[in-house]
DNA sequence: AATGAATGAGGTTTCATTCAT
DNA sequence: GATGAATGAAACCTCATTCAT
């Protein structure tokens, strides 16, 4: 097992999976451009579903691991929500292409899939639920996780569309979401 | 060219995309469910590609005609805004199936597919930028499209997920969230 | 059975055959260019395959008729071979598609159709044989009618390539070539 | 690529297409023909036009090349013709079954193939026209090549039709045909 | 006699996976 | 570990033919 022959190979995938998605991705394209024989790939991956998966299983580790953070964080709401959003925004950023796969693509595939994604999107949903529940009360924490969720989601596909879109802007946006929503919620806590 | 056969298959392949994705999804599936011989699909429609825009595309006309409306409604903006946003949550849930297929599917599937996404959601963000330009100057409407836009398509998203998420739910949910993002921008217009 | 209806299905399939050849003529084709519907077609006749040989063997009777006049004409053996060859040329000129596919595409088909050509081509080349075996002993007749057959055969099929190539031309074409063969064949006789 | 498994696919495919035309040859029919299995041909053929397009070019590549020596050919023009004759029967009869495509079915399958046939059948109809221009005025050349060709693809004709005719046969037929046509031609060069 | 919607067998082609070298 | 030719199941799609109206 040459790890650097793996690393050709998810290299290679996840730039395929992203860019034409799973199904008209083939395994051939990937060997192409990992310049390895087409019987290597199943040296390292049982199926192309195997790869598929370990890439996706390895952004959504990664992404809970820097998030889980912020559950023992001791700032004012604000300062920890506009953390999270960010460190948020900077992993999906630099791991882009298999973001991309996971936030878009995932869902459509199959029944599986399916499954695997709602699994996976509602941890993330409920560690930013269980953020917010240290500074409000349950109900509001639950729609404000929505909407968070939500507008970070939408931010990122913004950036995907509009490939010059930069991970700077994304946050300064982000950031002023972020105002916006908390003022309103700001001036109730305050009166 | 019988109607009903057509409307027949229309249904039949809606469900099944819905459940299974673009690619599961076999011709001899959708003829087999809608129970007409497998040559039948293509007098009606010349692939199955085919088929798929014809829902995509009718879904995106029906939803687009109807929010259209708001862009010439004098209420109040969170009137405005709440009416729009249960337009829209009505639209998709009675179409829930092509709507799952629109907002879930259609950007992994292939380039092709992806291009189509981008321009159909980019015309029903445009819009909402629209209405809310009357009542918002220019950045701060494009930043709240953003997050309303988010904000319903993560609501229609768990109610695909939580099978049981009625229309009566989604649409008190997204009132709330309307509320709270609109509180913020309240008090700075009072101020 | 409206006499005319078979008519407009014959013309029809004719033209297509010629310019698409047998397999890539649909039956749909055909009745849609004879503005009938895809049902009336069998009313006429049983298959595909029905309506091709009808044209196949209508020509081919037709011209082997009008060359067996030949057989009991009291001329010399010059005026006898460039009238039969005219009468040849004019036929198959004024059958132009059906000849077509009678000589330049029966052939290809399928074995079926491969011995109705053999069959039908040797009735000719047999026709030739007699009326030169009137004038010539049968070794040099049999080897005469190969040429004349080839040649009469490759001035027609100049004929299909030249779109604008006309009846007239085509006949003294052949008459200088007939005199060319036989300018030969005189003086051996004459010796 | 297994240059063994290509060349099994062609002889194959060129029995095939000779005994049973070009649409009734099946890929299924040419790979159980080669042994191999049906994903096999797609490797070393786009699809069944291609590999019958390689046939066909291959024999007339071949055909050309060996009739273009007779260009610079210095003998007499009856020994020339007599030669080159021979070597196209030669060619031909060597190659039976792509010869056999070539002449007698190409130009009947689609107008794609038909044009083919054209631009190549003129190709060596000029060359005989050259050979011929070298002794003869252009119009009497033009004519003999029109005579020649035709009486060599009558006798390869007869050949295909009666199965155990033989090279040697053919030859010594095309031999007695030219100096049939010659003789005619030579007492007006005398005269 | 005419229609045209429906049929379904059978074709071409794709591609994930295997395996002998 | 690496190769790449070979596999074959399964997909999409075509079109001659049928049949109820």
């Amino acid at each position: 097992m040459k790890i650097e022959t793996k690393k050709k190979l998810l290299q290679s995938a996840k730039e395929l999976f992203a860019k034409k998605g799973y199904y008209e991705t083939k395994v051939s394209d990937i060997v192409e451009r990992a310049n390895v024989a087409q019987g290597t790939f199943y040296i390292y991956f049982k199926s192309k579903e195997e790869i598929f998966l370990e890439l996706i299983k390895t952004l959504h580790q990664e992404l809970l691991q820097k998030l889980e953070v912020y559950l023992n964080v001791e700032t004012d709401y604000q300062t920890t929500i506009k953390s999270l959003v960010k460190e948020f925004l900077t992993e999906v950023y630099n791991n882009k292409e298999i973001a991309e796969i996971f936030f878009s693509q995932l869902f459509g595939l199959n029944q599986e899939f399916k499954q695997l994604y709602i699994k996976k999107i509602s941890d993330i949903q409920q560690l930013l639920f269980e953020v917010l529940k240290k500074y409000f009360p349950e109900e509001k924490s639950r729609i404000l996780s929505t909407i968070i969720l939500g507008f970070i989601r939408q931010i990122f596909f913004n950036c995907l569309i509009n490939k010059n879109f930069n991970l700077d802007q994304m946050v300064s946006k982000a950031e002023e979401g972020i105002d916006i929503i908390f003022q309103g919620v700001n001036r109730e806590v305050i009166t």
